[in-house]
DNA sequence: GTCATTACTTACAAATTTGTTTGTACCATA
DNA sequence: TATGGTACAAACAAATTTGTAAGTAATGAC
């Protein structure tokens, strides 16, 4: 993500790891933010204002960083509308799209299993 | 992973994140290697040697913490034989069984969008 | 007694990811 | 003319993740 490397083992790591179909496809919406983002995207546009609402914490940076990095993967495709106050919208890909039914999966695991842990504590 | 942490804006955001079902479950696979762990487990129990056999670069350390890590989320089950050379072997819970459909379709996500890609270079 | 094997552990170092702060460009409106 | 809102960018710093190198314990073979 943000750009050098050379011929170590973490980049020949790196390579094994994303020749393989799945983590593949895991790179794509790993890191803190860019799952959650490409889920608080999944029915509608939303203004970089309004996403970074969603998320009370986010710095400014990481919003930016991540979103492009989606549009880098063409998951996101963002559009400026040249208004007066600046105005840019973010939505998700087709193939973005094609994410949320495992996103429905994995909420689903990830329900199941909170409440597993919970009733044995 | 390593222990000690605050109440600086990284924990806050980690404890924003861990709350939502989907990212509570996006992180127990997160990281470089647990899903590749868990895929090559997913049919077959495999000693900690078998594994570090499958990637090729991986450090003994790295193994041993991801599986560290997998036991302590009740992912993988770890069972020690008093044998002469040490032999120990790791392998998928129920839980974690849960997740091998989640893979294939993450896989078959990666395997698609990856030949999208190379037939437009 | 020395060596080899397995499954690690420890101390250390490098690389990457995430966050903080400050600043910019663009007009419109008061 | 000063101010304000939006969507960032740049420089810097902190935190975490990943990798390197060496060592350990048990035991049987030589």
């Amino acid at each position: 993500m943000t750009a050098r490397k050379e011929n170590s083992t973490y980049t020949l790591n790196e390579k094994f790891i994303t020749d393989c179909d799945l983590t593949y496809a895991a790179n794509k919406i790993g890191g803190r933010w860019k799952i959650v983002i490409l889920d608080k995207l999944g029915n509608r546009k939303l203004r970089f204002s309004e996403l970074k609402k969603e998320f009370p914490y986010i710095s400014e940076r990481m919003l930016t960083l991540q979103l492009r990095a989606l549009e880098q993967d063409e998951l996101v495709k963002r559009t400026v509308y040249a208004a007066v106050p600046p105005r840019v919208e973010y939505e998700l890909t087709p193939i973005a799209l094609e994410f949320l039914p495992i996103f429905c999966q994995l909420s689903a695991w990830g329900k199941k299993n909170k409440a597993l842990k919970e009733n044995r504590s």
